[in-house]
DNA sequence: TCCGATAGACAAGCGGCTTGACTAAATAGT
DNA sequence: ACTATTTAGTCAAGCCGCTTGTCTATCGGA
């Protein structure tokens, strides 16, 4: 090999390292910012919660409460949505029925299960979570444009498997 | 007002109802599809780290790696990093030490402090973190193309202001 | 040369989750 | 129809990672 051809290599092996470097730099960057926006949004919506009054809520019941409100929930359905076993779903579900966002019904066809129901207290955080969310997302049209949020929630959605709405305990 | 006015404005009402709803469900799917995009890449980069061999880690050590790597690092900058208390910080440093990932040196001029740096054993962490980060970001690009991968850590650049990497305890 | 501020570690406590054990009710097997 | 297995839910205990509280050693400014 002459030494033209192994200056050409070395070089090419420098440039190769430097795009890898580069190309770590953008993948840790956008790591980053998701967690970052993941954070942004549990603390926006949480804290516009407890601003709201509802000051005795972690963002864990919130995750709950999207179950919830859906309907036709047990507190089964509740553990799966938050990724958590279906005692730490029970305590759960027992302090929001204490604190009075949710009551237990019993099941209409299995004796067993309960079936879960937000109060209107429970109604009335919701909308608040809704609302915060909702401002939240306001602002990001207003800098991004709304085409633009669209964009990265379909791009996201091609990417993302959508798992349960857990919260997050790493 | 007439009658037919008053059909209008109810009937502008349900749409608008109608709008805010779908809206409303847009914004929660975003909301969603953020919340799991970083539980990916969290759980993806762990679990590749794991299989590599490092299994007596979890992904909170892998955001001190992040500091710590960058270099002259103390247990303060850690703690800031993680958004913790500095005992936290310390413990988790102090098992970082153990385990052999870590080494604390004296601060050149601050005999207060410890210097923390990798060991080579942490920097071999570090770049199956790295790899798998890569692998995981390359499987997105194969799905959106480059480009669009690179639109969405932009836009999120402008939206999303870089706090603390922390552990996400919600 | 003090004296408040800072870096870090030690100790105790707590909150939220886990595993383990149990009851009651539904479902499957024969 | 009767038993055996599974399933929904709760009670209890334990654990792990973080917090608050306290302390020492060192730095830096008046």
């Amino acid at each position: 090999m002459r030494d033209g051809d192994m200056q050409r290599a070395a070089e090419g092996r420098r440039e190769a390292a430097a795009a890898d470097q580069a190309a770590q730099a953008d993948n840790l960057a956008l790591a980053t910012l998701l967690l970052s926006a993941a954070a942004t949004l549990v603390d926006g919506i949480h804290g516009a919660v407890m601003a709201a009054g509802f000051d005795d809520l972690r963002p864990t019941h919130g995750f709950a409460f999207v179950r919830i409100s859906r309907g036709d929930a047990t507190v089964g359905d509740v553990a799966e949505h938050l990724g958590v076993t279906k005692q730490a779903a029970s305590q759960l579900v027992d302090e929001l029925d204490r604190k009075g966002y949710v009551t237990r019904r019993p099941h209409p066809t299995d004796a067993r299960a309960r079936l879960l129901a937000l109060t209107p207290r429970g109604w009335a955080c919701t909308r608040a979570a809704d609302r915060a969310m909702a401002d939240l997302m306001e602002g990001w049209a207003a800098v991004l444009g709304g085409k633009r949020v669209a964009a990265l929630r379909a791009d996201l959605a091609r990417v993302v498997p959508v798992g349960p709405l857990r919260p997050a305990a790493w």
